[in-house]
DNA sequence: ACCCGCGTATAGCCGGGTAG
DNA sequence: CTACCCGGCTATACGCGGGT
């Protein structure tokens, strides 16, 4: 479907009737005006409805805001998200759906803004432009590299400016914290194996382009209920999520599949003296990684004495093969005690395990040169 | 069909240490 | 002194995966 022509056309059927009047009695003919009144969208222009759902929520991080950058607040965040007429980026894609999220003191309020036809795209943009003033920080899964674009364009393709000032987006933190324990990071992945949401009747994302298209060409609005919940659902999730990351990062949630050493790795780089107690945690949940980046850590820092007994750990209840090495490398150059290098090296091969070419020459080569050191 | 931020792997540089 | 080697850090290149 080329969606550019398919606007197009939609322009001259609109244009074809050049009375006011009878334009006027052509759209509202054409716009299924009850529908959406029966919807809970109320009319914001020719073209343009608008509804807006309280949802009363609990547990909105007042303080702890690690993410929001700058000295915004979370009254200053909007949650967004788009449904458009397709995926790619192209200039013929356009979106008619846009749900936005507010918090209100205890309250969640989502507001959605839906194009009843493309030839309205400027006013239901301008109207749409009023509602996001409040909105300081974008909150987005995958919005960085999808919606803000989309929104973009779509903003300039009609003259109008717009530039999403701060952006958060959520689909990294998702795959920071859980992709090495979910089978993927997709929104919908998220909500099951993490937030405990499993979507009912949900339509699927491909589904929507066609969705839309149908209502325009056939007027088939029966649909489209599931779109706006949809949107409703990705919004709700949006702030789930984010309410949960931020969570974690202040230390008070940690959901047993969370990635403690991903998470551990961004806290060290980001100096957050909690990345070491949740390397700590991790490790003692019994994750070699966590422990490695921590010893790591430590003989960074010069904690040698710190550094030691994680390796040694790691050597006898994990077999890892890059504690021994760090032993190695302690003894034979910083204790300059190449037999006790030499002791621990040997580990590995004693293991017996199934090493790649790279490192099994990389390993004997420093056996090689231990022998060396001891014979002469 | 598209974009883009992120994680990972690799190469290269530098400083320190050592053997000859 | 020189030539080399090792380890650690940084820069760059690459590929993945999510949105409708």
């Amino acid at each position: 479907m080329n969606s550019d022509l398919f606007a197009l056309k939609r322009r001259l059927k609109y244009a074809a009737f050049t009375g006011k009047s009878q334009e006027k009695k052509r759209i509202e003919a054409k716009v299924p005006v009850s529908f959406l009144l029966s919807q809970g969208f109320e009319k914001a222009g020719e073209f343009t409805f608008f509804r807006r759902k309280v949802i009363e929520e609990h547990g909105f991080p007042q303080s702890a805001a690690r993410l929001i950058p700058g000295t915004y607040t979370c009254r200053e965040l909007v949650f967004f998200d788009l449904e458009t007429t397709g995926l790619s980026g192209g200039a013929g894609n356009y979106f008619f759906l846009i749900g936005l999220g507010f918090l209100e003191g205890s309250s969640l309020i989502v507001e959605q803004v839906f194009l009843a036809d493309y030839p309205g795209e400027a006013e239901y943009l301008d109207y749409i432009r009023e509602r996001l003033k409040r909105g300081k920080v974008f909150v987005s899964y995958n919005g960085k590299s999808f919606d803000s674009h989309l929104l973009r364009m779509r903003f300039q393709m009609n003259g109008r400016e717009y530039k999403l000032a701060e952006q958060i987006d959520l689909l990294y933190w998702a795959r920071r914290l859980w992709k090495k324990t979910l089978p993927d990071c997709s929104l919908k992945s998220v909500e099951a194996g993490v937030l405990g949401i499993n979507r009912e009747d949900d339509v699927p994302g491909y589904e929507i382009p066609d969705i839309y298209f149908s209502y325009l060409r056939a007027g088939d609005t029966g649909p489209l209920p599931r779109v706006f919940e949809h949107n409703l659902q990705d919004i709700l999730s949006l702030v789930k999520l984010y309410i949960l990351v931020e969570d974690i990062l202040s230390g008070h949630q940690f959901p047993p599949v969370t990635d403690s050493r991903a998470l551990g790795c961004w806290l060290l780089k980001e100096c957050d003296a909690t990345g070491v107690n949740v390397l700590k945690r991790g490790f003692a949940g019994g994750d070699a990684g966590s422990g490695r980046e921590l010893s790591l850590y430590y003989k960074r820092a010069g904690l040698w004495l710190l550094a030691l007994p994680l390796w040694r750990e790691l050597v006898e209840n994990y077999r890892s093969i890059s504690a021994v090495v760090e032993l190695a490398k302690y003894y034979e150059h910083r204790e300059k005690e190449p037999e006790k290098a030499y002791y621990w090296l040997d580990k590995v091969f004693a293991w017996d395990l199934p090493l790649s070419p790279l490192l099994r020459s990389e390993l004997l080569k420093r056996r090689e040169r231990l022998i060396r050191k001891l014979s002469s």
